[in-house]
DNA sequence: GAGGTGCATGTGCTA
DNA sequence: AGCACATGCACCTCG
């Protein structure tokens, strides 16, 4: 059926129907007159057609056909960039210029690796296409020009694959139709490289069939060397013309048929540059970076389904020089962005469904196959190639990738690209480092996917770093279609994991902090169960984030919490024990009547705010320093927190506990928690004596011994610090804020008094008679300080910087004061001896 | 307990 | 709504 172009100044008819070609399916695609850019009525659009007899295509599912028909020589061209929808009657024009052989596509070509039958432009169905070409009206001086432009290019920019693809699609003249599904021009991109079967391989320039206008051809394709920008004559100026001669050239100065410009537009503009088929130049790249082009995927089962975020992007340098250095042909069938899963440990590389059913030997059985894919250095890897049933669906991974991933230094955001080598149809697979990491924040839509614009490849050492801004060039950014998923490869990760800025500014707050924001479920009443003696308060609902209070301490020792009216932000005084929600204002102060209301006046003049929140920033910077500080000291490898929390009884961070109901567990648990570290008992106790010699209990003392002996000599280095630096008093604010919880206390840092409770606690244990004690209550700490043979000067130190009252008090340490007394008086006498640790550390 | 394996689930995209 | 895919997670094996 005749179209006519719905542009009255154009009215050209076309008896082509079109369907949305492959590469601009997503990309609010119409079939566009050959003549004007016009979009036709009445597009065809249908990907599931199957072929009849008789030059007809029949859709599977509506039933309607599409008679193959020539196509505008745009789609001619396109068709020659990315292996896209063929034309007869182009092809036929073709034909009679370079005659050469061509190449039929089997329709069914298993596993992608398919075999091709050759043929020649010359046959009987050629006449057909000429007929046809002439009968569509076409006019012939654009043919004639578009002819002369694949002429040029052709030799420069297709790679066997392409004019494979060319010749299979030249090969369908004989009376199918050409219109294949989407995709299924990629097919023949492929094909090309397809070892074609019975004849000439277009790889080689040995096929050396002497006709006229086919040399070139061979020549390009026996030199591998010869890049094919497929893209580039589209948009790139001649200047950066990669290939004199190219179309744009001859367009330009033949002045572009109006369609052409469309069709140009199309490409460029910034909106839908979606289609991968983009093929674009990166303008201003000048000749220096090939335009990375998403090539369409070679034949392959179910390749029309393939989506552009797959197409390989490898450069026209890249493949030259590859296909040169393997002295084959390199056929790109697909890339994927590494995310993290795949680029992880479990070394299993998620193939997207559409390729490995494509390109990869089908499997019927989820164990699937071996397969051996060579990397890029030539080195030969066995990857299981399986699927898991996923959803009545399969999902299709790559087993044992990770030694191939680190030995090419991959990571997530890398790009994998697996393409063919023929002859051989040996699978071999290249990368692409993503240039940006930045990027790759950003999510998908950087660079990495497709990487069309940045990164670069490695392919058999061919590397490429392409100009980038920002990660990218503007044309790259045109021509990149602008998949969102592809941000989920990176990145979907990167929505979980990552954050915007300005909810990590929100999130600004340590552990401790947020612990401090901590409550108990509102309307919640736990359940007291007891555990091995331990009372422990269960909440059927999570905690809640309170409201962030501040706790002063004035210097008689009474001690207030202030609040700040969500409403007013006025500071209102509350009891300490006072528990905020998270939304609290001046009417909800039951506690004080007289400031119960947003109108009453301040209780806190402007002054003393400022000297609270100057002190409580202070106070803010030395904790952090001060905590950097002891991780360095306190928690030097994973080996020492563990003989600590041993000797401890996992009651380490207790010391630290802040004002707001600790338990007596880790600062990160609060009172309710019934997580597994608040509901054990405390470091095994009950289960080991102390003379137990299980093997647990050996392996603990015998760490708790290294440990020992490297704290010792840390300890040492600390008390010639200390010793040197013994006469500088810390400066005490009237106001100290605890840092995490905002205490303010007087002449102490809560915070600090905390840290320091930290180390005393540790050193006490570091410094004890070594005993290990697996049944250590950590209730009942006195117990081991009390066998503490020695406490070092620090802890002495540390210990005299704050009220001892309260860190017993908090600790329930009633007697630890005198025993630290009288324990760094031993050991100012001599060095404690840590000795081996004993099985005779007994909890009493 | 670490690591591997297979499946389930959640999220985002496409039709 | 259905699909693809990234990731989580329970279960299993092994050292």
């Amino acid at each position: 059926m005749d179209k006519i172009c719905m542009n009255e100044a154009c009215q050209a008819t076309t008896s082509v129907e079109w369907k949305k070609g492959w590469g601009l399916k997503s990309d609010g695609f119409a079939t566009l007159c050959y003549n004007c850019g016009s979009a036709y009525e009445n597009l065809v659009y249908c990907e599931t057609f199957h072929r009849e007899e008789s030059g007809w295509r029949e859709c599977k599912l509506c039933g309607k056909r599409i008679h193959c028909g020539c196509i505008a020589s745009k789609y001619l061209h396109d068709y020659l960039d990315f292996g896209g929808v063929g034309c007869i009657s182009c092809a036929k024009s073709l034909e009679t210029r370079s005659k050469r052989p061509i190449q039929i596509m089997s329709d069914d070509i298993p596993n992608g690796f398919g075999k091709l039958t050759t043929n020649n432009i010359g046959d009987p169905q050629s006449s057909v296409v000429e007929n046809r070409m002439d009968g569509i009206g076409v006019d012939k001086g654009k043919l004639m020009l578009l002819s002369k432009t694949m002429e040029a290019k052709e030799p420069s920019y297709c790679p066997q694959t392409q004019k494979a693809d060319i010749n299979a699609c030249i090969g369908q003249t004989k009376q199918e139709e050409i219109m294949l599904p989407i995709g299924e021009a990629s097919m023949c991109f492929p094909n090309l490289v397809q070892q074609p079967v019975g004849s000439s391989t277009f790889a080689k320039s040995d096929t050396g069939i002497p006709r006229q206008g086919v040399k070139d051809m061979y020549e390009s394709l026996a030199q591998p060397s010869l890049g094919f920008s497929l893209s580039t004559p589209l948009d790139t100026p001649n200047s950066v013309l990669p290939f004199p001669g190219g179309v744009v050239d001859r367009r330009e100065q033949n002045k572009v048929p109006p369609f052409q410009q469309g069709q140009r537009t199309r490409h460029i503009l910034p909106k839908p540059p979606k289609a991968g088929l983009t093929i674009g130049s990166e303008v201003n790249k000048g000749m220096i970076s090939q335009p990375r082009v998403a090539r369409p995927p070679a034949e392959g089962r179910g390749r029309n389904q393939l989506l552009p975020r797959y197409w390989p992007r490898i450069t026209d340098q890249e493949l030259q020089q590859l296909s040169g250095d393997l002295n084959s042909t390199i056929v790109p069938l697909f890339e994927k962005v590494l995310s993290a899963s795949d680029a992880g440990r479990i070394g299993r590389l998620v193939l997207p469904k559409a390729c490995a059913e494509a390109y990869f030997p089908p499997i019927s059985q989820s164990e699937g196959l071996p397969l051996r894919i060579q990397d890029i250095k030539g080195k030969e890897w066995t990857f299981q190639f399986r699927f898991w049933p996923n959803n009545n669906s399969r999902m299709y991974v790559l087993e044992g990738v990770t030694p191939c991933i680190q030995n090419m230094q991959l990571q997530a955001g890398d790009t994998v690209i697996f393409s063919r080598i023929d002859p051989g149809a040996k699978l071999v697979m290249g990368f692409r480092k993503a240039s940006n990491p930045v990027d790759m924040e950003d999510g998908q839509t950087s660079a990495i996917p497709n990487g069309a614009h940045s990164g670069e490849t490695s392919f058999n050492g061919v590397n490429e770093n392409q100009l980038t801004h920002g990660g990218r060039t503007n044309e790259d950014m045109l021509q990149r279609p602008p998949e969102k998923k592809r941000t989920r490869n990176i990145g979907p990760k990167s929505k979980r994991l990552l954050m915007h800025s300005e909810d990590a500014m929100e999130l600004k707050l340590t552990w401790e902090e947020a612990q401090e924001l901590l409550r108990p479920p509102p309307s919640a009443k736990p359940t007291i169960v007891m555990v091995e003696d331990h009372e422990f308060e269960e909440y059927d609902e999570p905690p809640v984030f309170g409201k962030r209070t501040i706790f002063t301490a004035r210097s008689s020792g009474e001690q207030e919490q202030w609040a700040q009216c969500d409403s007013c932000s006025k500071w209102r005084k509350l009891p300490v024990e006072v528990l905020l929600p998270p939304h609290w204002t001046c009417t909800d102060n039951i506690w004080d009547s007289s400031r119960c209301s947003c109108s009453a006046p301040d209780e806190m003049d402007l002054k003393e705010l400022e000297s609270l929140l100057r002190v409580s920033k202070e106070f803010k910077k030395r904790k952090i320093t001060e905590s950097h500080k002891v991780a360095l000291e306190c928690e030097p490898s994973g080996l020492d927190a563990l003989a600590t929390a041993a000797v401890l009884g996992d009651n380490v961070g207790d010391s630290g506990e802040p004002s707001v109901g600790a338990t007596t567990k880790h600062p990160r648990h609060r009172p309710g928690c019934t997580c597994i570290v608040c509901i054990q008992p405390p470091s095994g106790k009950g289960k080991h004596k102390p003379t137990c010699i299980c093997n647990v209990c050996m392996t603990v003392k015998r760490r708790f011994k290294t440990l020992m002996l490297r704290k010792k000599k840390r300890q040492s280095e600390r008390e010639a610090e200390i010793a040197l630096g013994k006469d500088q008093d810390t400066p005490k604010d009237e106001f100290e804020m605890d840092g995490t919880s905002g205490n303010l206390l007087p002449h102490i840092n809560h915070s600090e008094n905390e840290s320091s409770q930290s180390r005393i606690q540790m050193e006490v244990a570091e410094t004890s008679t070594g005993q290990l004690d697996l049944n250590c209550d950590p209730n009942r700490e006195e117990d081991l300080v009390a066998d503490t043979t020695g406490v070092s000067m620090t802890s002495l130190v540390h210990a005299a910087s704050f009220p001892l009252e309260m860190y017993m008090r908090q600790n329930g340490l009633a007697s630890l004061g005198p025993h630290l007394l009288s324990e760094a008086a031993d050991e100012s006498e001599g060095c404690p001896d840590v000795g081996e640790p004993e099985d005779s550390g007994d909890e009493g």
